[in-house]
This record gives C-alpha cells, structure tokens and sequence, in this order.
DNA sequence: ATATTTATGTTAAAACTATCACAAACGGGG
DNA sequence: CCCCGTTTGTGATAGTTTTAACATAAATAT
C-alpha cells in the first residue's frame, strides 16, 4: 500500500490550484516583477502562505530561502507540471450553440489548445467552417483522431448521444476527454475524463441563495419525528 | 467559536454533491422506482453509502430502517434544498459568443430557471432578441433587474468589463452571479459567487493527461541541487 | 406472532488537508 | 567578512472529510 515517497500522489484539492498560480504568476510576468514570496502570493491569490509553499513543494524545490520565488522560472516550472509547454490539439465533438460557443472562443489557443476539427451528425452543418475550421461528420471522427494525432476531445453533443460517442473516442489516440454533456462519463481505458456540469454549477448557487431560508427549515425538520411509511 | 448543534454549517464537499443526488433521484423517479437505499444509490453514484447517509442527514431524518428512502418524498426534499420548488428569473449579461450559446440553451428553463432579458454594450445587438428574449443595453440594466425582481445574473461579458458590471450590479435586488468570465470577482455584499472557470478545467484535464511523463519528471527535480541565485 | 432480513442514523476511527512554527539558508548592508 | 532581516522547506499540529462499525427500528417472511 505504502508508496515511496518519490511517487507519492498530490492530492485532488492542490491540482486544483495550480490554473491559480499559473494565472497569478502570468499576470506578475506582464507587469515585470522578478520575484515574489509565499507572503505576497498569499496576499493575492487568498491561500495561506504556508498552503502555497506546501503546493509548491510537492513538485520539488522552487524557491530560495530569504529571496523567495523567480517569477519566471516557477512560471515556466508550473506551465511544465500543467502540461502547458507542449501544444496540444483538440477536436469538438458537437457544433450545436455551446460547441460554437467553444469554438469561437479564441482564449483557449493562446495557451496552446488547438482545435483542428469540429464533428457534427447534421448534414447541413457538415462542410461548413467554424472559424476557419472545417466541420466533418461524426462518422469520420476516428480516422481524423488518429491521423492528426490529437490529444482532447471536447464533448459538447445532446445527452443521449455521449455514451456512444464516448465509446468510439475510447478506441483512438485521445488522451482526454473535457466533457460539457450532463452525462456521467466512463470509460474503461486511460482516457482522462474533465467533466463541465453547467447545472451542479447553477444549482449550487441555488443553494447558497436559497441557505437563509432554509436555516429555520431545518430546524423544524430536526425536530420531527419520524413517521412510518404507508 | 462552537456553534449550536442546528446551525452547524453544512461542508461544500457535501453541496457539490446535492446537485448529483437530485439528478439520480429524478432518473429514479422517471424510472417509476418508489424507495431507493443508499447502498443502491451507492452502486449509481459511485460515493459510499455510508457518505450518502450522512449527506442527507446534514439537512434532516429523511429514511426509514428496513425501508430506505422514499424516492419521490426525497427528490422533493432535495430539490427545496437547493432552491428549486420555486422558479429563479435571470438575466444574462453579455450576448456575444459564450452568452448565446447560454441564451439558447433550454436546460435551464426546464429546472425553473428562466431568462427574462439580456444585456450588451453593442449597439447593434441592441433590440435585437434571441428566443423572445430581448436584448436591452447594459446601462439600463439596474432598472430592469429591480423592476422584475430578478434573483441571478450570469456575467458572459469580456474579461475586462467584469468589474465594472459587477459593481454595478450589486446595488440591486439581485442574490446571486454566475460568473463565467475567467476574472475571480470580489462584491462586499452578501451576493453569492458561483465561478465556472473554463480554462481552469481545461489545465486540471492537460495535468492529467500530463501525469505519466510528470513522474519521471519529479524524481529528478526532487535530487537537484538547490542552486543559488543569479 | 415471531424471527429474520434490511437498512437507517450515529458514533468512532481513519484518511486527508490546511495551518502553525521554526531551523536552516540565502541576500544585502555595513 | 560578518551580522541581520527575510523567507523557504518541513515536521508537528489542528481541522475537515470520508469510511467503517454498530445499535436500533421497520419490513417481510414463516
């Protein structure tokens, strides 16, 4: 069970803040500061200082006792650890609103996430470009995978159609999938799956609006008692 | 510090589940499947039972020994959890790309979360309507939101707008923001924040695919020699 | 009726995360 | 060259979340 300590897992809650630092140490780049301390990231990004050095470390050792972090170098180390130093490409599954959504967005290429092809069932969309990018039917989506190699695959179909598209992506070279279909995707190889659930979002703001009234609601529930059912 | 047993606040581990209970409670409904145990949901959701137990016990005694839980009467109580016995008016601020792909999703409105009007700065988008919806400019957008009594706003404007917007719409009746831009928004009030960072998804998903070439990656950084500054 | 099975609510333990605290190491000024 | 302030990396500690275990109670079978 016990693993050695090299191999040793970083943890869901850490992953989950690298994009902040990244993002943090992008925008201290741009305005051309050269180093900065646990203290002063602590101070922007809303971590705990000791948090921040106990992230870092996971990696390895990046600072310098009484200087602190070279902005640059821990950019670039983070960029590396993200998997942002190589290129990757991608292709989008589902030209439907949200998948024009997607492939209108140019935010994602600057950080290097190509898409090279779009998948539609529509005949009327297949043919068409998107951004100079061509839409192909679905049909074909194996052998473009494959003969491009491409790495992501952005789900953005009807609920129902996930699972089958899921399974015939399983097959290529993919290596992940960023799924924005309300579905639960699984897939038995090692495809990484990112899912994007619009409506956990929302509902979760639902919740926290809907918290005050619920308090005195719940007292009340506490205190009844429990009824048999039938 | 300690605070009464009833008002012991829920964990948001526990919330970001809430969603992902009512959606399996509403495909059992659909199912016509009457009780459910949670070691069945266990099997469906893929979290113990025993977490699942307590989940639900945060918020009242919702089961019965020897029976389980009552599918409709839970799906009931989850959904007055999250807000959804009753209907939530929006407004979507921004109708570009990401704001239009939202304005034509009818996912939302199914759960009782409808669009009453949208906003944009582009004159030319102004008037105009997507699905019956009008699009009005930003700057009446106070007016609008007060006079519908309009409980949530989801900010799709570009990055740079965020702020400004967001201020301004934190002097109305409004309760909560979705926040799709990639800006972390900051209100004095009590408005709730929902973000929905696309691009911190994306890096989570490229850290995954990432992982294996990592490993060899980190055994090395870690017996480096710490080398001294410039 | 009664026994057996099912399955909850809850307490206790384990696993995981975040924070604290400090020795060790470096930079910079005299 | 040495001292002093700074700031890391890390081991100890505190806090949170998940899992396990079980007493208790209802449902079902006999």
């Amino acid at each position: 069970m016990e693993q050695p300590d090299e191999f040793k897992k970083v943890s869901m809650a850490v992953i989950k803040r690298l994009p902040k630092y990244h993002q943090c140490l992008l925008n201290l780049l741009k305005d051309n500061v050269e180093r900065v301390s646990s203290q002063k990231l602590s101070k922007i990004l809303g971590f705990t200082a000791s948090q921040i050095r106990q992230d870092l470390n996971n990696f390895g050792e990046f600072g310098q006792q009484g200087y602190g972090y070279n902005v640059s170098q821990l950019y670039t180390e983070i960029s590396k650890i993200l998997g942002l130093n190589t290129s990757h490409k991608m292709v989008l599954v589902g030209a439907g609103n949200l998948g024009q959504a997607l492939a209108n967005y140019t935010g994602f290429s600057t950080h290097g996430f190509n898409i090279v092809a779009i998948f539609d069932s529509n005949p009327k969309l297949v043919g068409r470009k998107i951004k100079d990018i061509s839409i192909y039917h679905v049909e074909d989506i194996e052998y473009i995978i494959n003969e491009n190699d491409v790495d992501i695959a952005i789900l953005a179909v009807p609920q129902d159609k996930a699972e089958k598209i899921a399974i015939k992506i399983s097959k290529t070279c993919i290596r992940g999938i960023w799924n924005f279909t309300p579905k639960e995707i699984t897939v038995n190889s090692d495809i990484v799956v990112e899912n994007v659930h619009l409506i956990d979002s929302l509902f979760t703001l639902s919740y926290h609006i809907n918290e005050g009234k619920l308090q005195e609601r719940l007292i009340k529930q506490k205190r009844k008692i429990s009824l048999t059912h039938r």
